[in-house]
DNA sequence: TAGTGGTCTAGACCACCCT
DNA sequence: GGGTGGTCTAGACCACTAC
């Protein structure tokens, strides 16, 4: 056995990750404990806890109490994708930002969207339409719609100064939600405002957030073609 | 100043977080440092450390030895992907999995595939095109290009049993690389394997891998419309 | 029920970097 | 220079669960 001396928790993640990478470990096995482990780098276990907690919750290690841990069998492959405000989206890709309010109306909006918020009322939200746009040209046309009764103080921003997006933001942090991507044909409206043709596959995100309990806001996003989103793993 | 013993990391983060979302602590401002918060949280200074790094690696907060911890400015939405392999995408949405192969040939890539991979030499690759199946139905079409010189042994396997996707994640562990996802339009090839109808918006997902700085696999998928991708935040 | 990982502690030293 | 977070240690107790 080789000892060695003096390895931060990173180096011990990296020997980790060596050894399944080089099939010292294969896929499904069990890998020693963490008691013997720490006699091994010769360090504290507490060490190699952090090591192996931190490639568990990337995916790469399955642990249980008792059970041990193993390398995994199926490595979900886990992609972080980074979403901005559309302003800084936009500059990310060397673009002047602009945007321009399309519509800016309280009504009561349609019966997805109240469902999609979980709300079964029919109560007034603030609906808005919006165009992004990178260098005078369309980037993204964004539908919201705002639930008023927990945002009543969005009816008296201007949005010729800031988006929705980004007052949202700023003004309620700490919202969940899920995100639906998917593609989509441009319908003629859609086609009309992003300056492209009918039909065109056009990239959508669908997002609906909460500030625990309640339902804040409703978003549909649809972006001019060519868009993309991109990640490393 | 209310003392609150024997907190664990986690009821010490939920309290930061509600201390943020309730504004108690603005978005900028400096929060107390670890002793502190150890002082008043009655507990180790270690424990409050397990709850910052936390939130500051979930982008809330950010921190700097010297600086402090603060609140995020712009807290950016980490939205985060599990991307399975195609069969258990199929089968997690409790529809039966089948696919089939329509290519497989050694030739020459094209220009733009060998780019992605960082390949300047007209080496032959393995060449794959294969159709997945959702309950009988057209779910997923890939064109795959395999990089032979890491990976000669592809050659031997019979995709009647597992799909390139599968024998990869299993038998190249631990790859990175990038990933960018987009909208088409289903071109007329596509359309007729997709069973669907040409011009068809299509989801996109264009996949580069590497295992440490050698190229493996550069894969292009095209779902059948109506594919949605979803996550929660 | 026994073995494994999960967590906490009290203390220590260090790296970084703002002032 | 000094204050902050980053990390490590040695030990302890606990929670979970395979056996």
């Amino acid at each position: 056995m080789t000892t060695v001396q003096n390895q931060s928790w990173r180096s011990i993640r990296s020997e980790v990750v060596r050894r399944i990478a080089d099939r010292d470990w294969l896929p499904g096995q069990l890998i020693p404990g963490e008691v013997e482990l720490a006699r091994e780098f010769g360090c504290a276990r507490t060490t190699v806890n952090r090591a192996l907690r931190e490639l568990a919750s990337a995916g790469l290690l399955d642990r249980r109490r008792k059970a041990g841990t193993r390398v995994s069998l199926n490595p979900v492959l886990k992609a972080t994708l980074d979403i901005p405000v559309t302003r800084l989206e936009v500059e990310q890709r060397g673009a002047v930002y602009d945007h321009h309010l399309l519509e800016r109306v309280v009504a009561v909006p349609p019966q997805q969207v109240a469902g999609r918020l979980g709300l079964t009322t029919t109560s007034r939200m603030l609906h808005l339409r919006a165009l992004h746009l990178a260098d005078d040209k369309p980037f993204l046309y964004e539908d919201r719609w705002v639930n008023l009764a927990m945002v009543p103080q969005i009816l008296d921003v201007d949005f010729g100064l800031i988006s929705a997006n980004e007052w949202l933001v700023r003004n309620i942090p700490l919202t969940t939600g899920d995100i639906t991507f998917s593609a989509a044909n441009a319908s003629p409206d859609e086609a009309d405002i992003l300056r492209t043709t009918k039909g065109a596959g056009i990239f959508i995100v669908d997002r609906t957030t909460w500030a625990g309990p309640e339902p804040i806001t409703s978003v549909h996003l649809a972006y001019a073609p060519g868009f993309q989103m991109r990640t490393t793993i």
